[in-house]
RNA sequence: GGCGGCGUACCCAAGUGGUUAAGGGAGCAGUCUGCAAAACUGUCAUUCAGCGGUUCGAAUCCGCUCGCCGCCUCCA
């Protein structure tokens, strides 16, 4: 059983085959921080985290660096009309970004870092294309010469010529040519800056991610991600610099993620239509959210929208009522180490799928079969349904730590949702008294008003053999 | 115009050559309940946009048609 992951080098799936037995080198692209972090990056994360845990399970010892883009024209913007210095809005935004990253159970990559703090690797990294002829300097600006680059184009499957012709030129008359793209821009006053053998400035997008690439993971290294937007300029001009530099293969396998979209279309900042992270997170659950990025394949396009959302949060609290039914009436199930090989053998199904270019929606659907399963043998009350069901939470066990889910007690889900209800939970309380008391008089219709006013407040009322619970729709 | 992707039930979504097309949501029927809720059971696509082709065999491969989307400009 193979690792098959898609690459859009080659838009196939193919057998991942690392560079070095044992071990995996990756570089995701991550945020440039002047704002703050929406859905989508929040993907683009959670999708190369399973892919970061999956590797690791798998054996392969990882080292996965995401950056911050600290330096760019937005974060300069924003600087300007904020009146404070870059910086300050850098860190703002990075502190922030973590923060989303931590909420939504992101793991830290093993390195993250900032463009800023891998500057004299760029001009060094610029000195030699420039040696090497890819590079020229212009009026302050310093410009990668596509056409010098043989296989320009071969990851987006662009051909130089076809872009010529329909290009929506961005005129600069300092270039020799519309597709060349700036590795040094010279810097105005106020402007961060550093100096550099092409004068005072700073460096240009894509060369900051070839730089702390090189530098973090080496020349040629084996996975290389992003999101989908990023596959053309930046990816194929990283590609570009880097092997021009080099000489050597860059990264070996190339993952996009989709994107998440809302009424149809692309969330993206130019189009206006993006939900932040945090208002997401202020109507549903991180591990819904979470649950939501995951129930679809990371290629494919998802719609971020009421409908999808609730779905997210029926399966999750589906999977934290079954917990809770076996905490009750099988605690031991919990303290008891599960058959071994009954063990193996059931979680195979989960790296089979995994290894299938990470199709966590085929994780999760094996996990509502198993919550299916585990309901049906508390039915039953069958002699070894212990045994069973620790296999069965063994098997969540795993596929919960390598998706990020289904790790909480039940109890905290439960209290995670009942925060959000407007009425205190004593006067919750209140009102169940008041209907059980009704219930014991026979009055089932003032009973019924009581539960149908909760319910219009979102609170859903269950009559148990140990009294009545309530719950939160 | 160039390049890439997608179209699976009422909705979301796996499946990418071979027994009865995962899973979730919604619906319907039953058990349970004062009635509900939750849970369980049963039911819910002879069919995978359409039309051809390859094959013993295709949702899966190939071609065409229709529809949708993305990239080609900063963007996860």
């Amino acid at each position: 059983m193979t690792l098959k992951i898609y690459n859009t080098l080659n838009n196939k799936k193919e057998e991942f085959i690392p560079i070095k037995d044992g071990e995996v080198k990756m570089y995701v692209c991550g945020p440039t921080v002047y704002d703050l972090s929406h859905i989508g990056h929040a993907r683009s994360a959670v999708s190369f985290d399973v892919v970061f845990r999956h590797l690791k399970r798998l054996g392969y010892k990882v080292t996965y660096t995401r950056n911050y883009t600290d330096v760019d024209d937005k974060i300069i913007n924003r600087a300007n009309k904020e009146g404070v210095q870059s910086i300050e809005i850098a860190n703002r935004f990075i502190l922030a970004f973590d923060k989303d990253m931590a909420d939504l159970g992101v793991e830290l990559p093993t390195h993250r870092p900032r463009a800023t703090e891998t500057i004299e690797e760029m001009i060094a990294l610029i000195e030699k294309l420039t040696d090497k002829g890819f590079a020229y300097s212009a009026g302050g600006d310093v410009f990668f010469r596509v056409r010098a680059f043989k296989e320009y184009g071969k990851l987006s499957g662009k051909n130089i010529d076809d872009l010529e012709s329909g290009a929506r030129v961005e005129v600069d008359g300092k270039k020799e040519d519309p597709l060349d793209f700036a590795l040094w821009k010279s810097s105005k006053p106020g402007e961060p800056a550093w100096d550099s053998p092409f004068g005072s400035g700073r460096p240009g997008w894509h060369i900051e991610c070839s730089a702390m690439c090189l530098q973090l993971l080496g020349e040629s290294f084996d996975i290389h991600g992003g999101g989908k937007d990023l596959i053309f300029p930046h990816h194929e001009n990283e590609i570009a610099q880097s092997e021009a530099a080099t000489g050597k293969p860059f990264a070996r396998y190339w993952l996009h993620n989709g994107f998440v979209n809302i009424e149809k279309e692309k969330m993206s900042k130019s189009l206006g239509n993006i939900l932040n992270i945090r208002d997401a997170l202020k109507d549903y659950s991180p591990e819904c959210i979470r649950l939501f990025l995951l129930s679809s394949h990371y290629r494919s396009p998802i719609e971020y929208g009421p409908g999808t959302l609730k779905e997210a949060e029926a399966k999750a609290e589906r999977f934290y009522r079954t917990i809770e039914r076996i905490k009750k009436e099988v605690p031991s199930a919990f303290t008891t180490a599960p058959d071994k090989e009954l063990l193996r053998d059931a979680t195979a199904a989960i790296t089979a799928a995994l290894n299938n270019d990470f199709n966590t929606a085929e994780v999760i659907g094996l996990v509502f079969k198993k919550i299916a399963e585990a309901n049906r043998i508390l039915d039953s009350n069958k002699a070894d349904a212990k045994k069973d069901l620790t296999i069965i939470l063994g098997f969540f066990k795993e596929a919960g730590a390598v998706l990020g889910l289904f790790q909480k007690e039940p109890e905290d889900y439960f209290k995670l949702l009942k925060g959000r209800v407007s009425l205190s939970e004593e006067e919750i309380e209140r009102l169940i008294q008041e209907r059980n008391t009704a219930r014991e008089e026979k009055n089932f219709k003032r009973a019924d008003e009581v539960r149908d006013e909760l319910k219009e407040k979102g609170i859903i009322l269950e009559d148990t053999p140990e009294g009545t619970k309530w719950t939160v729709s």
